[in-house]
RNA sequence: GCUGCUGUGGCUCAGUCGGUAGAGCGUCGCAUUGGUAGUGCGGAGGUCACGGGUCCGAUUCCCGUCAGCAGCUCCA
């Protein structure tokens, strides 16, 4: 890769070195004339960069680690503008983050109005274009400089470092922050910004500290790429399942039914019944029996597995513990109840395995903030299960319960929107787990053999473990990059004992046996919205609520149009007619903004000959066929359910 | 739970600087009976989320509740 830089003399460095360690290697003297120049005989737009040790490097736009130094450069220019538009704001912290920055005040909070101030009082800053300088004070001085400066957030944050850490600031013209960089050399490096949004978030996370003002925005290279994000962001929210799920009739909500209690409709419920219908005969095939329990429970059996006291404002109580002989508590998950089909006889070690599976509705009193769509509600339904089984056959079903998780992802076209991660306790947090460290450490081990056995790549978290296991997480992410658990794994050698299960082995002994805890597609109400925003709403045939709709060309032939209908019917394909008397250019445009993967068009040719003409949304025209034809056709794709390829562009949906 | 924003016909939204409201789509009726992305005309439909307060008068201003959204915190 060869640099040339404005001097004209040409440096040389291998291919495989990154423009940002390259430019560590680039002196002060020669980057500084490097504003402008080639990179490979491009030209680029290169900006230089003071780096941690006060050397210089170059960015180029395509350089992600200078983008990110950027974003932070910006954030600065942020608190610059808000302590000259509101003095009495106090800074708090404003680093990176994947969609841009952020920046924290102390403050009132902030309109948008405010923002647009804040963004024109940046422009200015930008365009004063003052240099970034570094420099270090000791911590005694450190502390009395923020402190004279009125900034008790960054006072706090200095005597948090550790003691031999070196403390540096970056001022650009008169304002200074504490910062441990690197930045751009200035501020005029910043081309193209845009403050996002704000919002209440507290200071370092935690819930019980005050409440600061938190503003977002992001920066690009170019003012194109700020651009085609903002059109991006604006593109997603047509995808978002709680409004796209609304518009689709999937589901709803009622403001006196109550907080994530979501009604689903016809086509939502329809959809959540093919899929749990498939899970449930899947699992049949994989080895589990069914069970149904009680969707509640007395106290005393919560008093035995922990909840009650551990969770009890997470359950929905029935009854007043001072007041009523018996109080009862909807249930928060399945366990304990399958626990006690396990204990209705005796088992024996040729019994284990032993799969339960339970299409099971768990209720949770999510705080009240918490709810949103379909994805996080106070009553849902899983397909849940237990496996009990003998030690030795821990790891072969824990195996089993990743690969029939993967098959469900598979089938539902997502398997490559996932990430895996293996969820461990928390060391520093003992307390809140039960078992040794031996066994924790040894159970994790465990599951990172089998995932790396398996080749699946995973990351690992801690303090992210149910309190009696590790687990496996399979995590995917909405349209705006939140991350939800969609399948979980739990390997349990903890339960068994408290519920006194056991199995009778070879030598006439008792003996514990371990629990896994799964799901083979998570929440059924959450899956739904995942796959509303992985396909736009165009579902797959197989998933879709209505699979044909029928499109008379007129009302003289809605009798062979219903005939249609009712063949398709007949054949387990979900069809409706449109029998109205408009154009047939208008139902089909309706057809198609609702979505619906087939339409049938008859009319006169098509009656006499005992036919009709297909349209798909994935091929368009697919020309005239004999009924029987196409039922061959749609059924086959639905009973292999596959996943067609959508090939038609959508009109603009703009009225 | 916390901070902020929002709530107007079934849907999407406009509007009222305080004098009880309007559009498009949908729906219903009539005409039209058509050939691959919007046929025409007409009608009905709203205690402006709910409860209080201020005022001669509140959908509009204030307070509370409920619900929706964004973010934070939480998610056994």
């Amino acid at each position: 890769m060869k640099i040339t830089l404005k001097d004209g003399s040409v440096k040389e460095y291998a291919q495989e070195m990154s423009i940002y360690d390259i430019a560590l290697d680039i002196s002060e003297g020669l980057a500084r004339v490097a504003c402008a120049g080639e990179v490979n005989g491009e030209v680029a737009d290169l900006r230089t960069v003071i780096s941690e040790d006060c050397n210089l490097s170059i960015l180029t736009p395509n350089d992600a680690q200078g983008l990110r130094v950027i974003r932070h450069t910006t954030s600065h220019v942020l608190a610059e503008a808000v302590k000259r538009v509101f003095p009495d704001a106090k800074l708090a912290i404003g680093p990176s983050i994947d969609t841009g920055f952020y920046y924290d005040f102390e403050h009132e909070p902030f309109s948008r109005e405010d923002l647009d101030k804040l963004e024109a009082e940046m422009k200015k800053i930008i365009k004063e274009g003052n240099k970034l300088e570094k420099f270090t004070l000791p911590r005694e001085e450190a502390i009395k400089f923020m402190e004279e400066k009125g900034e008790p957030y960054k006072v706090e944050l200095i005597r948090d470092l550790p003691e031999d850490a070196e403390i540096s600031f970056y001022s650009q013209g008169d304002f200074v922050d504490l910062c441990a960089g690197p930045h751009i050399m200035s501020t005029k490096g910043i081309k193209a910004f845009k403050l996002i949004s704000s919002s209440g978030a507290y200071w370092r996370g935690k819930s019980e500290n005050a409440m600061l003002q938190r503003i977002y925005g992001t920066a690009f290279n170019k003012k194109e790429e700020l651009e085609e994000y903002l059109a991006y962001l604006a593109d997603i929210k047509n995808r978002d399942h709680n409004k796209l799920g609304r518009e689709m009739e999937l589901f709803t909500t009622v403001d006196v039914i109550g907080q994530g209690l979501p009604l689903l409709m016809p086509k939502g419920a329809k959809m959540i019944q093919t899929m749990q219908r498939w899970i449930e005969d899947e699992e049949e095939k994989w080895g589990y029996v069914r069970t149904k329990t009680p969707l509640m429970a007395k106290s005393d059996l919560y008093k035995i597995s922990g909840h009650w006291d551990h969770y009890k404002d997470g359950m929905f109580v029935l009854g007043d513990e001072e007041k009523d002989k018996e109080v009862f508590a909807l249930r928060p998950m399945t366990c304990p109840f399958q626990y006690y089909v396990y204990k209705a006889s005796q088992k024996s070690y040729r019994d284990l395995p032993l799969r339960y599976g339970e299409t099971s509705t768990l209720f949770r009193n999510e705080d009240s903030g918490e709810m949103h769509g379909l994805t996080r509600v106070r009553q849902f339904t899983i397909s849940e299960g237990h496996l009990i089984v003998r030690p030795d056959q821990m790891v072969e079903e824990f195996k089993g319960c990743l690969a029939l998780a993967k098959h469900c992802l598979q089938t539902l076209g997502v398997e490559e929107d996932v990430t895996y991660r293996l969820s461990k306790w928390d060391p520093n947090n003992k307390e809140k787990y039960v078992g040794d460290e031996a066994v924790w450490e040894e159970t994790q081990d465990n599951i990172r053999k089998v995932l790396t056995e398996l080749e699946i790549p995973f990351y690992e978290e801690e303090g992210e473990a149910a309190f009696y296991g590790p687990k496996v997480d399979i995590q995917a992410k909405n349209v705006y990059g939140k991350e939800d658990t969609m399948i979980t794994i739990q390997w349990d050698a903890v339960l068994a004992e408290q519920f006194d299960m056991y199995y009778i082995d070879q030598n006439g002994e008792k003996q514990r046996p371990y629990i896994i805890h799964r799901t083979s597609m998570g929440c059924y109400e959450r899956t739904l919205a995942w796959l509303i925003e992985k396909y736009a709403g165009k579902f797959p045939t197989w998933l879709c609520p209505e699979q044909v709709r029928v499109l008379p060309i007129s009302e003289k032939y809605a009798e062979y149009a219903a005939k249609v209908e009712k063949e398709l019917k007949d054949n387990g394909i979900l069809a409706t007619t449109d029998n109205r008397s408009e154009k047939i250019g208008y139902k089909i445009r309706e057809t198609r903004l609702a979505k619906v993967p087939y339409m049938l068009v008859v009319g006169q040719k098509e009656e006499e000959d005992g036919l009709v003409s297909v349209r798909s949304r994935f091929a368009g025209d697919e020309g005239q066929k004999t009924l029987d034809a196409f039922i061959a056709q749609i059924t086959k794709e639905i009973r292999t359910k596959e996943i067609r390829k959508e090939e038609v562009q959508e009109e603009n949906n703009q009225k």
